[in-house]
DNA sequence: CTGAAAGCGCTTACAG
DNA sequence: CTGAAAGCGCTTACAG
């Protein structure tokens, strides 16, 4: 600002960009024109589109189309706001939102939350000044729809993943919303377990307030109803869903006699951290104890034992989101609500070995460990 | 477009945004004082900002970022384009990025590769017309300098992370690089098996043409040598750096006598997949052969065994990178080019036993695994 | 088919 | 401290 050279002040200045009018101008033709070439419009001859495409090819043009969203009003950029990005299952959801967005010509923004609703109000607050065309939210645990709505006003589509909002019915607050179907995941699980010969099997792990983990938790209930079987109160352990508090836990499910032979798990990382907990206190998962996970991350079919896990495929849910919201934010009309819920289904592997091995309920025993063929 | 009623075009207009307009008249000052106030100027009396400041908050006032990038020629988005995000590392040096961006007002647009470059070269060009501040680049497997000069071109800042590009000199384009201690890395882990007594050790997985994988093998070689061993050719396993391939290449370590008992793999899901091979011949990584992997991913602590592996912190680099490409580009003068090699550090774990301990390297035999503490 | 003009929502000098 | 005017790089009617 001060003491600069007379004539200097060009020197940091940033190189000109290259513009539609540079295009126009080398090719002595109008702005309107060029646009209209960008945009293949028919409008143009073909021999003047070439001679436009050459000049642009040339000179290395490249559209803003930061500037074309602001006269049109409309963005081609799609925020997506995940809550947890280290854990794989929600990589692989933003990997497949990104696939599906990138493929009908939309970039996605991304924010990320950390599973705190304080940073998910900071991160969304930032991407609304992008003016987003849409938001998908994977929300952030006990995440309030009166802040979210506040933060997202009401007319930028949202599509809402995995979670329900907490107390849902903002006035006049839309969002469409993709779920897993958790009930029957959790039942088909259980059912799996009770044909394997199990009576006494666990729910582990889970904000029980969570709804993901409260429909879980409804599946293997149903399940154990129709086998006619009561649930126990201490079969239901609640730890946060992390391979570490699970870990921490395990020891909750021997706390009396006739304990669990088996446990059907909140989620993989829950079921991950269940199985070195066993292992720390003498079980072997997968010979004398069966667990089930949730999500089936990479790391399920690699453990050993390999878990048995309902596979909700993130990765194409991430495709689905993309394009429901897409859908909406193209609508020419205002879209009824939706609420899609994806199937799910379980995939057998080695964790879960029948009743007649499992071990007794009772105190630890050293035991030899059964070689597996 | 046609047969619309008269009058009627307005219905399917999306609602008018509140603009910096309408407060400007609402409070009876201009556009240009509203400005300020949002930018905090210290030119406006209190009194205003604060008539100011309601107001925006009473209509729900959100801030037009884009309008901005456009009339001041810099934008608050950084573009990242990751090779691989279902691969945990990636991830999290994602998570690590937007973290740190998002501390400095900027928001991430994302873009993913899936290690193909034809797509790359798609997702950078995309990027680009939403004129970045910069790009942070993971590179897709043999990406050419040139390419990415082509797409990225000479004004917006890069910073190339992990991977080194092929042919990196094209003329006039610069980038900053931030890698890992690759070299190090390797040699630390084979330093540590040739103390535990291995003398006969393999390098597994990994393209060798691969930046990483050569420098690698170099901290590899360096380590056996000061040992004074000489490395066989048939030690060197190359195969492409995941699960499933390194896996179905287990066996090229025994294909003759005086077989290795401990190999240093590419990275972990090299290390993952070879300890599955592994019990597939029979042998017991962690009892009768030592493995050692890269990255640390989650999975390797909780494998069975835990994975002794070299820890790359990929969150930290995230945020390095991301604090690198935010120092150039608010470079008021050119900066000259960096190389940043972040330090590395083994992790020891169960799965490299005593050389003592690992069993002969002649044909497979039946032999009972010993039970572990 | 093509051109001249206005405008998207901001910021930036420049006056007062 | 505040206002009037111009401009960022596009697109959009409107004429011709």
């Amino acid at each position: 600002m001060n003491r600069s050279k007379p004539g200097s002040g060009a020197l940091l200045e940033k190189p000109r960009r290259i513009t539609l009018n540079d295009i126009a101008q080398a090719c002595g033709v109008s702005r309107a024109t060029v646009s209209l070439v960008l945009r293949n419009s028919p409008l143009v001859r073909t021999e003047t589109r070439h001679r436009v495409e050459a000049e642009m090819q040339r000179v290395g043009y490249v559209y803003n189309r930061v500037a074309a969203s602001l006269r049109q009003r409309v963005s081609k950029a799609v925020a997506l706001v995940i809550n947890d990005l280290s854990n794989p299952f929600f990589a692989e959801f933003a990997a497949g939102v990104d696939e599906a967005l990138g493929a009908k010509g939309y970039v996605t923004l991304l924010g990320s939350s950390n599973e705190s609703t304080a940073r998910q109000q900071q991160v969304l607050g930032s991407l609304m000044e992008h003016h987003p065309a849409g938001i998908i939210l994977s929300p952030a645990e006990s995440s309030r729809a009166a802040d979210v709505a506040q933060a997202v006003g009401r007319h930028t589509p949202l599509l809402v993943f995995n979670r329900e909002l907490a107390d849902g019915e903002a006035e006049g607050f839309g969002y469409d919303f993709l779920g897993l179907d958790n009930v029957a995941g959790a039942h088909a699980a259980t059912a799996y377990l009770l044909a394997k010969g199990h009576r006494r099997i666990a729910f582990f792990g889970g904000h029980a307030q969570s709804s993901s983990c409260a429909q879980r938790r409804q599946g293997y209930r149903n399940a154990l109803a129709e086998a006619g079987i009561d649930v126990e109160a201490r079969w239901m352990v609640e730890t946060a869903p992390t391979r570490l508090e699970a870990n921490a836990h395990a020891d909750a499910l021997f706390a009396a006699d006739r304990a669990p032979t088996a446990a059907v798990c909140y989620n993989d990382a829950v079921a991950l951290g269940l199985m070195l907990g066993l292992a720390r206190l003498g079980r072997h998962p997968g010979l004398d104890f069966a667990v089930t996970g949730f999500d089936d991350i990479s790391e399920a079919a690699v453990g050993v034992p390999p878990l048995t896990t309902v596979n909700a495929d993130p990765r194409a849910r991430g495709r689905q989101a993309a394009e429901l919201l897409l859908e909406r934010a193209s609508a020419p009309a205002p879209l009824p609500r939706r609420r899609v819920i994806a199937p799910v289904r379980l995939t057998e592997r080695d964790s879960t070995p029948d009743a007649a091995d499992a071990r007794p309920g009772d105190a630890a025993v050293s035991h030899p460990r059964r070689e597996r063929p």
